[in-house]
DNA sequence: GAGCGCATGTAAGCTGTTACATGATTCT
DNA sequence: AGAATCATGTAACAGCTTACATGCGCTC
């Protein structure tokens, strides 16, 4: 269902586009916030299709298919927002990795921590390299921020428990 | 594999237990870390079993079987722990729907922003009345720390968004 | 004409959810 | 005796990943 909405919403968003052009939208904007490949958005399209949801604006070369979201697939995704509780769902390695570190000696649990941290840097720098300038509204600025403010709060809270396990040794 | 790793920590950690015991130690002290029920926990178990990860102690009453982790399957444990560079998959209802604010008018995105911060403080206060008294181990800790830190973050965030908003209208 | 990026798809397999099904034990 | 809780499972489906497959159009 959250695949669909947040297709709905590229295309209210940005206007009409192909899969591919879909598929790049959620690489360059969305992946902080939902992850798919294009071999599972060209499948859920098709359906989306067949449920009145979008519907294809034009053909073009190579079989590109542009699609367009209709007033039906508007009053969906509205709806969705408006009543839809969200599922707070965890499913993090990271967090399963902090969860498991005290079966760890101390020494290997630093390492473990660390590559965590890493791992929280990288995604920082990647999110402080958004929004990507051609982006012209200020949609998806509030996602934006959460995600800055989550990880910072993950790196410092990698950097209090290095800090901890260290006094240890 | 991760659910794998997460019922070869809690055996490895509190000691051999029946399925049932993991569904609710799963739901008592791992759920905001990562998610199971009973109907995957179960089959996963004899997988397990048959991969040599654990092995049943013991059979009680009414088919209760007790399970022990192997030396096998502490040494595949430590070796995720240690290797596996972990994931950073996001699907996040609250932050796709934070993505998609914009689409709605001021006043419908601040009754959304109001559910989402109410979501973040349901779970804070869930996440307070952690560790169950009866955890003696300090196991689990660093883990429940970062949800705590990342969901009050996600509170100051939803509190800053309102704001704005509001002093839009 | 060779190679690269564009563009679309299928299929197999794994992971996770929901609904259904069953029976034993304990408590009132 | 009836209800709640313990305890284990299956089956169907939905969601997601990985690998495979194909062919167009542009540039060098």
């Amino acid at each position: 269902m959250s695949l669909r909405m947040a297709l709905l919403g590229l295309l209210e968003a940005k206007g009409p586009a192909s899969g591919y052009d879909l598929a790049k939208s959620f690489e360059r904007s969305l992946n902080h916030v939902w992850q798919a490949g294009h071999t599972q958005i060209y499948p859920e399209l098709v359906k989306m299709d067949s449920d009145g949801l979008i519907a294809v604006q034009s053909e073009g070369a190579r079989g590109r298919k542009i699609y367009v979201i209709t007033e039906d697939g508007k009053g969906r995704l509205h709806a969705w927002l408006r009543d839809h509780e969200p599922a707070i769902t965890i499913r993090s390695d990271i967090a399963l990795q902090a969860f498991l570190l005290p079966l760890l000696e101390t020494a290997q649990a630093i390492d473990v921590l660390e590559r965590i941290r890493r791992s929280f840097e990288e995604r920082l720098s990647v999110l402080e390299c958004f929004p990507d300038p051609e982006s012209k509204s200020d949609f998806g600025r509030f996602a934006l921020k959460l995600g800055l403010a989550q990880t910072r709060t993950g790196l410092a809270w990698a950097d209090e428990c290095l800090a901890e396990l260290r006094s240890r040794l």
